[in-house]
DNA sequence: TTGCCTCTATCTATCAGTTGATAGGCTGGC
DNA sequence: GCCAGCCTATCAACTGATAGATAGAGGCAA
């Protein structure tokens, strides 16, 4: 792990890569504890059950989001950085944490399916936040959110980026 | 099982609740054989490794789905018909197996994969069968599997089928 | 300074349960 | 007699989780 970086943001790390790409059955404290350089009993002593450590995750993940989406909710930018948000995610052929995580929520721990459904919330709120969001924005915030994760979801499935831009064409029209 | 239906529909009605509601790795050989009433080695009689299961799987989803569409393809009247077949799954809070499957691509055999990938191409040329698709759909067809997709995701991650309806509305406008 | 104590973070070793998969036996209908 | 379709029994690998030992850093009293 890079210097400075402690072993619990070493394990959210891996975990994080794990989890976007094979979802919350996706991945182990083994193999987490092998891509950190210790053993799997360190990171229970961290996240002592499998649970604690996804929401760790998905509550580091949102805040990382809303971090990156700022406080301007002017929006026509405000729009631009949401699909930056999720464009990121699409050239890396990287799923959303909550979208892969939220696939399989039906046999999530609660707590952990509970934080998901609040991750698309927060999107979809802080897009509201605009004073004018229902008629600057060329969709419904709710749908604008959908549509991101959904081309996501199917360009990843897909590994193809154009298909995410595709999709999405409509935002910027 | 009901009468009439084979051992191996009853693999796969089992293996479809399942897949959707936890994707691949959320389901078992032992877990569909106590769901039909048999033992494990005798689902793998049927389908000899999780692969084989998954792609008959699909293969199948996806026949459905195309039976449930139908040949008519004029716009108004499909976008309709495509709109029903993710509403049925969004009031049952079930998922896509497309989306429950390719959330969690990349730690899928190649072959399942490549086959969730098919599903999606295969609604959005269904819906390019329209004569007049680019001009009769509001949004083009790569955004509305794009949406419908997302909005189910979400819908199903929420457990509230009404983020569904308020997501897609725009397609009825 | 020396000795001891405590806390943190890691380790080794192990547990019971589950996983996908295989080998080989039984049985009833053609 | 054959063989489709199911069974029992078993395998090695992996899972999340726990118990208990160890090493080192820092404080603190004599």
């Amino acid at each position: 792990m890079p210097s400075g970086e402690t072993v619990r943001e070493a394990i959210l790390n891996a975990a994080e890569v794990r989890a976007r790409a094979a979802g919350y059955n996706g991945f182990s404290f083994r193999e987490l504890a092998a891509d950190v350089g210790i053993k799997s009993a360190s990171v229970h002593y961290h996240f002592p059950t499998k649970a604690d450590l996804a929401l760790a995750l998905m509550d580091r993940y949102r805040a990382k989001a809303l971090d990156f989406l700022g406080e301007q909710h002017d929006a026509p930018a405000a729009l631009e950085r949401l699909i930056a948000l999720f464009r990121l995610a699409a050239m890396q052929s990287e799923m959303c944490l909550c979208g892969a995580l939220g696939a399989s929520s039906q046999d999530l721990p609660p707590a952990v399916q509970s934080s998901a459904a609040q991750f698309s919330d927060a999107l979809v709120n802080w897009l509201y936040a605009a004073p004018d969001a229902k008629a600057a924005l060329p969709l419904p915030p709710e749908t604008i959110v959908a549509l991101l994760e959904g081309a996501l979801l199917l360009s990843v499935t897909k590994q193809r980026a154009d298909f995410f831009e595709a999709a999405i064409r409509p935002l910027s029209a």
